[in-house]
DNA sequence: CTGAAAGCGCTTACAG
DNA sequence: CTGAAAGCGCTTACAG
């Protein structure tokens, strides 16, 4: 029923090589053949047979995306991006979680990223944050001489990967909110095993020193990226009263702030009047609370549209790979200056 | 490098041919060949190279999750559905969109499932409204000879589908805002090509001739379950003065009601004590706005689990595989008694 | 209960 | 510029 190589070639008067070559694009094929040969292959129909050409060249045309336990907002935007790169070059992309937060052990986490890769052959995995720094992870890609590109990753390594200025980042959201006049700026920390979470403490922290302020440890709470952490920071720097309590709050996340918005809501402390609010990445939901949030734009569908352009690549070139994305201050509502 | 049929055969002293009939637990082999087999494919970490299975057997062990313009809250669940089932037997997920929203002839959309088929080969497909109800992409599916299962479609069809009665489940939250003593209730439609927007009215509807009350033009906006829908619609709902403003208002989906809700705080209408709202799906965003939407709780995640099981047995069943999930009215703080 | 042969639809050397 | 042969790693009939 569907057409092969096969019937394209007799179709045409050539042999099944000629056909292959001109569908890869090889040279030393007549320019009249070439144009006969493509005029038929689309009359017909013909798309190549996936498998045939995975079991003849060892590669399998599949990208797989895995991820630990990010937003899910995160994740679908990435995704987004990988698949629209995908669809470019004739990739597809498969979506595999790998959930390794409760596992200590590292020959565990081979084993189970082995079992992951070990069902199913792909020609390249992009690697979200906080897979994108375990070692055990990384070293039986490489064991298993799988390209992978990181997301965000806590250091540079030597695998390729792309990300954006963290810290930068945090210090001009921070900055903002000093040059609106806040002194009392809570921040909310994200979850310890993502590289991002110390950079954008790191850039926070810069911020207030270069004023001459000081960090006071009150003002800095754990949280770790989900919204119930931020309900349970929120309360807590919400709690002191007078003027201890903080006039605005930089939350390491979207989730999070809209978390402090709600707890602020409950208390009716009003946003931005009483309370300024900022969140990071620009997630859909920085938008759909209200206020809408003031947030660090994150090129979050760029990610994963490089990362994926990237892998389906023939050749390699790591060094030159690694990418720092723009990111951009998103003024909104949630911030306002002090009187 | 990686170990293949044949270095376990060769190893346990056997044919490839006994090795493929324990891989695939098919009879005819001594109990005490099968043992030594499976304990010599584990050492030697064997794991089929599909790509060769999928070319002997016309099969890809990949299952194809489609979509068009679904919230990506609603595709993150049906998607971490699938993928699980997926993974019990031993098949993979790919993710691919298909935005047919703008296409309008019959061919073309046709033509546009048809080229994302034909590059993939794929077992199955697990179809998202609007997409399930396309009589051209069912079609096309039918002539390509590839199973599907559709998630909550228009009408019952011919093709297996899994659904809930959205119908009985928003005549149900009706009926709640009316216990609480609200006679004006607004609704908001949601994207008219979505099955599911006829019939949440339906039952809107009816809750309301149940009890003898008539709906009042006035009361009911189309929206298109999008944030920014909803905030249209909110404001032309609450533009509305005196005792014609709805004391409740019914959204279609999560993001319209808190689209209301933002509405509100933006006029400074209180919810829940001023305007009762809530909304449908139960999506993470419901607990995230304050206060907490009083939504549908729909089993987003079992009819991705449900239908990737489904596609990846070998035997077909369509009739018996129709499936209607429970819902759950879930109550929180949006919604309150008339005084 | 077990195995030798053929074939799935491609591509990779190699020959001309 | 073009093609015949071999092979990728499995499974499907078929034979014993």
């Amino acid at each position: 029923m569907k057409a092969t190589i096969t019937d394209v070639a007799q179709k045409a008067g050539v042999s099944i090589k000629t056909v292959s070559r001109v569908l890869n694009n090889e040279p030393n094929v007549a320019d009249k053949t070439r144009a006969r040969v493509k005029a038929i292959a689309t009359e017909l129909r013909y798309s190549p047979n996936l498998a045939a050409r995975g079991l003849a060249t060892s590669k399998s045309y599949l990208i797989a995306l895995i991820y630990g336990d990010s937003s899910l907002n995160y994740i679908s935007h990435i995704q987004r991006g990988a698949i629209d790169a995908c669809r470019e070059v004739g990739y597809h992309l498969v979506v595999e979680p790998l959930y390794l937060e409760k596992v200590q052990m590292r020959q565990e986490k081979a084993d189970a990223m082995r079992a992951v890769l070990e069902r199913l052959p792909v020609d390249g995995v992009i690697l979200m944050p906080p897979l994108c720094d375990s070692e055990a992870v990384l070293q039986t890609l490489s064991e298993l001489r799988i390209k992978c590109v990181r997301l965000a990753p806590k250091n540079r390594g030597t695998q390729p990967f792309i990300g954006m200025d963290d810290e930068t980042a945090a210090e001009q959201m921070t900055q903002h909110l000093l040059e609106q006049g806040h002194k009392r700026i809570g921040f909310i920390k994200g979850h310890a095993s993502h590289a991002a979470t110390d950079l954008r403490y790191d850039g926070y922290a810069r911020a207030i020193n270069k004023v001459g302020l000081t960090l006071s440890e009150d003002l800095i709470v754990q949280g770790d990226f989900s919204f119930d952490s931020g309900v349970v920071a929120a309360r807590q720097l919400l709690s002191m009263t007078g003027k201890k309590r903080p006039s605005a709050i930089f939350a390491s996340n979207d989730d999070m702030a809209a978390a402090v918005v709600s707890v602020a809501g409950q208390m009716r402390i009003d946003v931005p009047s009483e309370l300024s609010v900022c969140g990071f990445n620009d997630t859909p939901l920085a938008k759909i609370v209200f206020p809408a949030l003031t947030t660090v734009r994150q090129p979050i569908y760029k990610m994963g549209y490089q990362a994926a352009k990237y892998l389906a690549r023939d050749k390699g070139g790591t060094a030159e790979m690694n990418q720092i994305l723009d990111f951009e201050i998103k003024l909104r509502d949630s911030v306002s200056a002090v009187i």
